[in-house]
DNA sequence: AAAATATTTTTACGCGCGTAAATTTTTTAT
DNA sequence: ATAAAAAATTTACGCGCGTAAAAATATTTT
């Protein structure tokens, strides 16, 4: 007999010699059937390699094993890094994750959500655009799908958000660099799509106010999510007429940061903390390539691992609660200072 | 009468007034059915909203309207953007793409592979870790799910493979550098784990000897994925000590190129094709970030569109001749060479 | 208008598994 | 050993849809 023949469940549980409402069991807990039982099913699957049909058993099940993950844009290798994090803790409780990119896309994430739905997952993990995302869109969906939101919060939609400490993230690094050295002028997007944006833009105000410093900001012309190429335009045209306020700079986030230096490089800017510099470059989000710049990027790091385990965790917990909770969860995670070489 | 509350296809028919069977017609191809038909229910669905439960239908199909694409790291940002051409394409050939990465790992490709093929997806999109692959796994995949390989060949394995053309990437770099300036050194991994690799140091060494030049190796430890890293510390040791047989270096790709300027900045190297530059460094791959570097990276482009496209539209040829070529087809697509400031 | 063709309807079965209820068997406690 | 509890089995139905065959209806052609 062929050992990789075996159609169904049925044709499985002859074999075995155990009925088929056991084996159902099984494979659905399988701690809930007697140890003995348990072992002759795992030798059987040993031996012939039958798996239960996943269309079949999602159908008859209100809930699938499915968790959607859903980022803005893929190919930013924060968000793939956040991803792979989530891929491994949803792996970890058992569950099947599906990952998504809405691609800087409006319509892109609609459709995701339309797609997800119809999946019937058991939870979502989110991600939004931010203020590109269609906020009614999500909103419907977060009705019949349990969700989480993460890295950036759309404020009462989901059932909980884990992000970054935005106030945590700029405090750390205004404050380093008004102590060793210029009041840092901030670098941002004039109109960012992304909240967090916003939140740093205002952390940074709160913290220059706190320390009794002049505020300035440097705000650059761009939209999309080539954040790089925008960051390298925007400071080609303030550095190249001389328009900055103070020798020191802070980035709203390090893609941005990754432009600005390669601008400052074709410029012949010298940046870094030594004595010959002019220039002093800081950042936020510890992006991978943020060791490789040059100089390499000073940077305040996310706590990828804490973000991604406690989303997850979160999500099962609400998952567990029937997927609503009383009262909307935020968790906010510090950031960690990386002293490099760029300031 | 709630708008969202159609359970079943059943429910849907009576309200539309057409029978099932007519319904069920049209979802699998809206054209087969008359256009005054497809009218009332193409009005039906925007009053209603129902859609056909993806899990009762996939059960009924042999074949479902999934395709599979796997990467084998998806953090690096030339997967990220290969998956998103591949995902696009694959939409608008109606189907649906699932996306996923290997992160690096043998257990997991292994894993994908099992979960993609109890999910009997029409077709598969495999860029293969290379050597770090289960092979006889991958062949294995391969009898029951029509695949088509990209990016990265695996001898025989798959019903075709898509994928850039390594002679074309390393001969344009080498005839470039060698007509401009002094011979270039070829910079890799002593042992990479991908064919590409290998290809290209083989390209690497034809082409000199068609120059008739006297080749030059550069070879650093290191395994896994985090290449910018392992480029960087191979540089710092051979640059500190002195070891580089030219002032011209060639890297195997991009990824070793980012971390070998990071070394050469840190070390004081100027790297360029200005008079008082002493290195030109030039790689492959056109990876994204390889505008940002210090100095902007001289790369070969890959042409992502086509490679991607090309594998979309064989998959469907595949899929379209019942999952079997005659002839194992290889495409390999020639390379652009992206002059930039690094050499 | 009649014939030929195309489309829809009716009827009916099957897919592979979840799951509930009642019964039987096995294990654990007394 | 007997009673009580736990686990497995038997039986049976349902999930939502694909799909085949035959009959009915609509559309196009002559």
């Amino acid at each position: 007999m062929d050992v990789d023949d075996i159609k169904n469940m049925d044709e499985f549980a002859s074999i075995v010699g155990i009925s088929r409402p056991t084996i159902s069991k099984y494979f659905n807990d399988a701690d809930s059937v007697r140890p003995t039982t348990r072992l002759k099913i795992e030798e059987a699957l040993k031996k012939y390699k039958y798996r239960p049909n996943i269309y079949a058993i999602n159908q008859n099940r209100k809930l699938t094993k499915n968790i959607g993950i859903i980022v803005p844009y893929l190919a930013d290798p924060f968000f793939a890094e956040i991803a792979r994090f989530l891929e491994r803790r949803v792996l970890d409780f058992g569950f099947m994750p599906s990952l998504f990119s809405a691609h800087g896309d409006t319509e892109i994430e609609k459709t995701i959500l339309d797609t997800l739905r119809s999946l019937r997952p058991a939870g979502v993990l989110l991600a939004p655009l931010g203020r590109a995302s269609d906020k009614r869109h999500i909103e419907e969906f977060c009705r019949d799908v349990p969700t989480i939101l993460f890295d950036s919060n759309v404020e009462g939609i989901g059932e909980a958000f884990i992000g970054s400490d935005n106030f945590s993230f700029v405090s750390q690094t205004v404050e380093y660099l008004s102590r060793t050295g210029s009041t840092p002028t901030f670098f941002e997007m004039s109109d960012p799509a992304n909240p967090n944006a916003n939140k740093r833009r205002n952390a940074y105000l709160a913290m220059m106010k706190q320390l009794e410093l002049e505020p300035h900001m440097v705000q650059i012309e761009g939209s999309g999510w080539e954040f790089e190429e925008i960051g390298r335009a925007g400071a080609l045209k303030i550095l190249k007429q001389n328009a900055l306020p103070t020798d020191t700079i802070l980035c709203s986030n390090d893609r941005l940061a990754i432009g600005l230096l390669s601008a400052c490089y074709e410029l012949g800017i010298r940046v870094g903390r030594e004595k010959d510099s002019e220039l002093r470059v800081a950042s936020h989000d510890d992006h991978p390539y943020s060791k490789f710049t040059c100089p390499s990027l000073t940077t305040a790091a996310h706590d990828y691992e804490s973000v991604a385990s406690q989303s997850v965790d979160t999500l099962f917990k609400l998952i567990e609660a029937g997927g609503r909770f009383n009262n909307r969860e935020e968790k906010l995670f510090a950031a960690r200072l990386i002293m490099r070489d760029s300031a």
